[in-house]
DNA sequence: TCTGGGGTCCTAGGACCC
DNA sequence: TCTGGGGTCCTAGGACCC
């Protein structure tokens, strides 16, 4: 049976959402002009997170360095993330989707996919989709583009063809037409290293991917990826939408340095700062991780990683930061000036029994106390600051 | 110009067991 | 003395996504 897919997608999504805050403040609609959303402007290491349409006609790109793009255009109005406000607004957004169709997947804070089988039929799915990006704009003030396929591939490729504010169609007797002169690096999951592959072997449009038999590719990326490739640019995909978010299988934080350090004690710092966030993340989801993995960046962008299995699942900051200490010494030198350093957990699980080891550490109620007054405190300062 | 932060999945190789 | 093959688990590293 024919199935009817929408991918929905906000246009340039932080950046539209701070210019609907900026234009109720009664500042200028910053999407019209070249803007764009960073960190902090005055770190050289700051990137683009997001850029206006004006702002991209110009060559800057989302993950450019802002020195960067502050070259390309002196003139560029630069805004700072408010997550809260951004996440308010894709509350907004995914409910109106969710209207449309309860069989909803939310793919990222920006994008989601509804299935319309039972909704609408391919006679009037444009005219449902232009009610729905309609709806979004008087209702909530930005646009969006919607995608219609018949699978979440097919419809997720449609959405990302001409922007904003535009309804597309990509059914499977559209592909060759549509899809197949696309370069390769257009096709969902074809990255920068893969492209470099295809096209080094002749393979530029995804038309030619379609068509190149399963040795040849097997050979170029590995069996498993080769078999999803040859179906994407075949325009077949039968994933569903999956209605039921994914629990998370690991959490990390890292803190990149404005300028690469060499001082234990710095280093240090860090990494007990992420180990807090990591450690409270974990606290809040009620998980216990059994895997606790650093890693530090370098000058040259190289990155060590090392893990290692705790001996029971623990969600203790101080026994999650003294596993990642352990890993930093047997890793790096001291010497070997450090860009960025990481901490993460992984091998989670719900389990709830403490088990009292008669070994254990006799600090550990302390540390507990301790998690325990850093969690209250954050609660107490989300509370406070969103009088 | 000089590259953030947070995730997922896959692969290859080693250890270990039968 | 020299030796196979399969299965599982673990780690490190790489590629991709937003």
């Amino acid at each position: 049976m024919q199935r009817i897919i929408f991918h929905i997608d906000v246009n340039s999504a932080f950046l539209s959402w701070s210019a609907v805050k900026m234009v109720r403040e009664g500042k200028p609609d910053i999407r019209l002009v070249p803007s764009v959303v960073s960190g902090d402007p005055s770190d050289r290491r700051s990137i683009i997170t997001a850029a206006s349409i004006p702002a991209k006609k110009l060559g800057i790109k989302t993950a450019q360095p802002v020195s960067m793009a502050l070259r390309t255009c002196p003139s560029l109005v630069i805004v700072r993330g408010d997550w809260a406000w951004y996440k308010a607004c894709s509350e907004g957004f995914i409910s109106i989707c969710r209207n449309y169709s309860p069989v909803l997947q939310q793919f990222s804070i920006d994008e989601c996919f509804i299935d319309m089988t039972f909704r609408c039929n391919a006679g009037n799915a444009v005219e449902v989709a232009n009610r729905l990006k309609e709806e979004v704009k008087a209702e909530l003030g930005f646009t969006v583009n919607v995608g219609i396929g018949s699978n979440k591939l097919l419809a997720k490729m449609a959405s990302d063809f001409e922007k904003p504010d535009k309804v597309h169609t990509l059914w499977e007797n559209e592909v060759q037409e549509k899809m197949w002169p696309l370069g390769v690096r257009d096709l969902l999951w074809v990255g920068k290293k893969t492209e470099e592959r295809l096209t080094a072997n002749g393979i530029h449009t995804i038309g030619q991917l379609a068509q190149l038999g399963m040795g040849s590719l097997t050979q170029l990326v590995g069996q498993k990826f080769a078999l999803q490739l040859h179906e994407n640019a075949n325009g077949r995909d039968d994933s569903p939408v999956e209605t039921e978010m994914a629990e998370a299988k690991s959490y990390s934080a890292e803190r990149t340095f404005s300028k690469d350090l060499t001082d234990p004690k710095d280093i240090d710092r860090a990494l007990f700062n992420v180990a807090c966030i990591v450690a409270h993340r974990i606290r809040r989801d009620n998980f216990r991780a059994s895997t606790v993995s650093m890693f530090i960046k370098y000058k040259d962008f190289s990155v060590v990683q090392k893990q290692c299995r705790t001996e029971q699942p623990t969600d203790v900051t101080a026994v999650i930061l003294n596993e990642a200490r352990r890993l930093l010494a047997e890793v790096w030198d001291g010497q070997t000036p450090i860009r960025q350093v990481g901490l993460g957990v992984s091998k989670l699980t719900h389990e709830s029994a403490i088990q009292m080891s008669l070994f254990e550490d006799p600090q550990m109620e302390y540390y507990r106390e301790w998690d325990r007054s850093y969690d209250e405190k954050l609660a107490s300062n989300k509370n406070t600051s969103r009088l």
